[in-house]
RNA sequence: GCGUGGGUGGUAGAGCGGUCAAAUACACCGCGCUGUAGACGCGGCGCCCUUUGGGCUACGGGGGUUCGAAUCCCUCCCCACGCACCA
């Protein structure tokens, strides 16, 4: 206890001098705050602020779960945020949720998350490192991100204390959360915004004139309600889905930081543990909420089921070639939260046209990633490849072994799940060598060195 | 614990003894058109095969009835709602 207020002592004597290295110049804070990628900060932008001009060494972090083996751009925007505030001297943390990794955040789709072993998590986090090693300076010697494991903590906590953590909220808090109200009451999609409302059906019989939409503010007429699904989609939550912000909310605790940056859909876990934090520790915690880059149109984030993902781990082409097949409207979030072309610039940029527009926010993007020479080379490789249908450059190479037929070395891309699946691209013509339709699949692939092997429209070989 | 209704493909959701590999919609994939965008049109969407056909595996798990079951019966598991209970 001592030991803590005689740092806090000395952080507070070093105000002004700048001995620690705390940047505190406004112009500086205003650049990384008021770009767009944080949307809100809570109690307050001015508290937060606050903080952040007083000088004080802050302990900042953000966490993301290692369910996964590779990260995707909005994981990447919020560790391109945590490393702006790790320059201007604070101490940044990149917490893995490996223990919550395994219970699983009810944001989701509230599906039990498959169990994770210690193992899996761990290939996973290394994998992740790589990723992430181009966005944040790892090897910087003054002040280095850390990377801490939130099993390290979260692990030791006795029943008992779970209990006591858990003593600090009520179910109606938790159910205060957009999301557990549907799951318990059902949807009521508006008609007008279709919007899921979280209404009960009793109330709403009885009040039905006095409900508006959440979102649209349309005033909802009885039997004008539209649910989705018998009952209005209610789903179960189970007990432990509770207990996931009381998780997230003690991280906070157990690393003692100043500062959470999460994104929008974190907002919940990171208040609780602001509640946490001021009841056992008597400190107050910030947060920094980030936007979640939805598609401004559809309000839909990337997903890798719609195809929309643009993960880490793609190499300079296909992540230049993901980010070209965003929609259109996203062309502006992927510029301010993945790139940090100056805002000034956006408007000339959006005026280059969508295509363009996108081409230039693309390549910036790789950039970060891979650096300007690769970037150019994604950028060359894919006006050649695929607006100029040009086919003449480098492309990866297909071998194909003496007398094995189109099935065979269509299978050996592994781009093509099973053999039914090649034998209807096939019959659809999207298998062409040298832009000749092969449409059976059991024929002999013809042997010809330095032909061209399309497999629908995005893979493209070279037979060796 | 009682009662009622349910558990079907990535999702929602039809089917309720053969004509069901399973309607429809969304998602996804391909072709066309394009800017690898969107919109639109057409096609596809379990796996495997020597493919206008055949085989195998699937409708929560297991067992049964039947020539034949996603469909009927038994049993187990799970979910929602209501009732009861609520230290």
């Amino acid at each position: 206890m001592l030991w803590c207020a005689s740092v806090g002592w000395y952080a507070f004597s070093d105000m002004g001098n700048k001995k620690n290295g705390i940047i505190t110049d406004p112009d500086a804070i205003n650049k990384i705050l008021r770009r767009g990628v944080a949307v809100d900060a809570l109690p307050s932008w001015g508290a937060l602020y606050g903080v952040l001009t007083s000088g004080k060494r802050l302990r900042i972090y953000t966490g993301a779960d290692p369910t996964a083996d590779t990260l995707h751009l909005s994981h990447a925007k919020n560790f391109m945020l945590l490393e702006e505030l790790r320059g201007l001297g604070h101490e940044v943390i990149l917490l893995v949720g490996d223990f919550t990794a395994r219970i699983g955040d009810p944001t989701g789709r509230g599906e039990a998350r498959k169990q994770l072993t210690q193992k899996e998590v761990k290939e996973n986090v290394k994998k992740w490192l790589l990723q992430i090693r181009p966005l944040m300076k790892f090897d910087d010697k003054k002040n280095p991100p850390k990377v801490l494991y939130n099993s390290a903590w979260l692990s030791r906590l006795s029943f008992q204390e779970a209990l006591s953590l858990a003593s600090n909220f009520t179910v109606q808090q938790m159910l205060e959360r957009d999301m557990f109200r549907r799951r318990v009451y059902g949807e009521w999609r508006c008609k007008k915004c279709n919007y899921p409302n979280a209404f009960e059906q009793n109330i709403l019989d009885r009040t039905a004139q006095s409900q508006e939409c959440q979102k649209c503010h349309q005033k909802f007429l009885k039997n004008e309600i539209v649910s989705s699904g018998d009952g209005g989609n209610k789903r179960p939550i189970y007990l432990h889905e509770f207990l996931y912000p009381l998780m997230q909310g003690y991280d906070s605790v157990a690393m003692d930081v100043d500062i959470e940056l999460c994104g929008r859909d974190q907002t919940f876990n990171a208040l609780a543990g602001r509640t946490l934090m001021r009841r056992l520790k008597d400190k107050e915690k910030y947060i920094l909420v980030a936007n979640l880059m939805e598609n401004p149109k559809t309000g839909e984030l990337m997903s890798k089921s719609r195809g929309t993902g643009v993960f880490l781990s793609a190499s300079p082409g296909e992540m230049y070639g993901a980010i070209m097949a965003q929609p259109d409207e996203m062309i502006e979030t992927l510029f301010i939260n993945c790139t940090r072309i100056p805002l000034e610039e956006k408007d000339g940029i959006m005026r280059m046209g969508p295509r363009n527009a996108k081409a230039r926010v693309a390549r910036e993007i790789v950039k970060v990633f891979y650096g300007e020479k690769k970037a150019q080379e994604a950028e060359a490789g894919f006006t050649q490849l695929f607006s100029r249908k040009d086919y003449t450059g480098d492309l990866p190479e297909i071998r194909v072994a003496p007398g094995s037929t189109v099935a065979d070395v269509v299978l050996q891309t592994h781009k093509v799940p099973s053999r039914s699946e090649a034998r209807r691209l096939a019959a659809a013509g999207a298998i062409k060598l040298d832009e000749e339709a092969l449409s059976d699949i059991a024929q002999k692939m013809p042997v010809r060195a330095g032909a061209v092997l399309r497999i629908g429209k995005k893979h493209i070989y070279r037979v060796k």
